[in-house]
DNA sequence: GTCTATATCTAGATAGAC
DNA sequence: GTCTATCTAGATATAGAC
């Protein structure tokens, strides 16, 4: 692997764990196992370098969601797959921590990949829930665009949750719910991916 | 207003802007209008003025929120208050953003502020709901607890989603999709707060 | 309580040799 | 393409005078 490679997947990691603000160039270098001169050979600076690194991210992402997407199965299971994935909880995502990040949100050239991606997992949930809603697998009176945002959401705040308790159950429990939520507008009870969680539903 | 008390007040404004990692004691004396020796006297460090600046804001958080719960209404009503309530959007939560803060999340100390208003606002809700369906507001089969998640969830990745677009109204659709959502399972439409969103629902 | 001086380390780069 | 040297600024304090 090249040099400038092993710089854009270090500042992805860097990016990652630390945001923006908190990775510095010399700790990229460290990390890809290279020098200052060559880092400012590559990229024109700490700004180049993290827009590379922020564009790889986001399009993993949305090539990870999009597995899920387009599995066999119903509506809800497919969106119930996306939300449910496996993840690593306490690193936080990747892509959606940097909205937290001021010096991302202050530059529109940082930003706009971010913006990419959740445009992205919107708009293919809404098209999943269209779909549904043609085959009668959902009842009459969901307004799609909306509930295909706060699903995205959920999945996005509940990496808040889990990082604020330091555990991974918050984020199985948030996402969970928002399944649950989903599954009153079906048709009839959906068949859950996985096993329902443990609460016994009133 | 005595110096402790502006540094703690500038403290909590730089955290909201820049997080942990980007704020520096230079920015917060700047603000607080107080010298380095002014800051050292009255706190031990970055680390404890943060700590104080960040129980500050949390239980101001939990104040606000309160508010919306215990007004007059039904659960749904109570809870649209609080989700709908007037934010500064783009500024993002004031608690919720320091989740992703590398040193916030890695000091169990500077966590825990998080973790409780977090805990709160689930607690809250899912006591809002398990009320609304002793009196027949919602219909059966609904988990309070994840749901509660899963609406706390919503709002802070509705944050995130805003952030990342650059504009408010990524907010207002998100929480707005989940309201829709919770309104699946009232017994009868559930007179909502607000107007509706303009969306046509299907 | 507040101030200024000082100290050490890192951030984020530029310059020029190899 | 990569390396080392150098630079200015800021981060995060400590020391001691006033």
């Amino acid at each position: 692997m090249d040099t400038a490679e092993r710089l854009i997947e270090s500042t992805q990691q860097l990016l990652w764990e630390r945001g923006y603000v908190g990775t510095s160039p010399k700790a990229i270098q460290r990390l890809a196992g290279a020098g200052q001169g060559s880092m400012y050979h590559h990229f024109a600076g700490k700004p180049d370098l993290a827009l590379q690194a922020i564009r790889r991210s986001a399009e993993q992402l949305c090539a990870q969601a999009e597995e899920r997407f387009s599995e066999p199965g119903s509506a809800y299971e497919r969106i119930a797959a996306y939300m449910l994935r496996e993840r690593e909880v306490l690193r936080g995502c990747r892509v959606g921590s940097l909205a937290h990040d001021p010096e991302v949100v202050a530059s529109p050239a940082l930003r706009e990949p971010l913006s990419e991606t959740f445009a992205y997992l919107r708009r293919r949930i809404e098209e999943l829930l269209r779909e549904g809603l043609d085959r009668g697998e959902f009842v009459e009176g969901m307004a799609p665009a909306g509930v295909a945002a706060a699903l995205v959401a959920v999945v996005q705040g509940a990496y808040v949750l889990a990082r604020s308790a330091g555990s991974a159950e918050e984020f199985e429990r948030a996402v969970r719910g928002g399944l649950d939520l989903l599954s009153a507008y079906t048709a009839r009870p959906a068949a859950p991916a996985e096993p329902r969680q443990q609460e016994e539903k009133t």
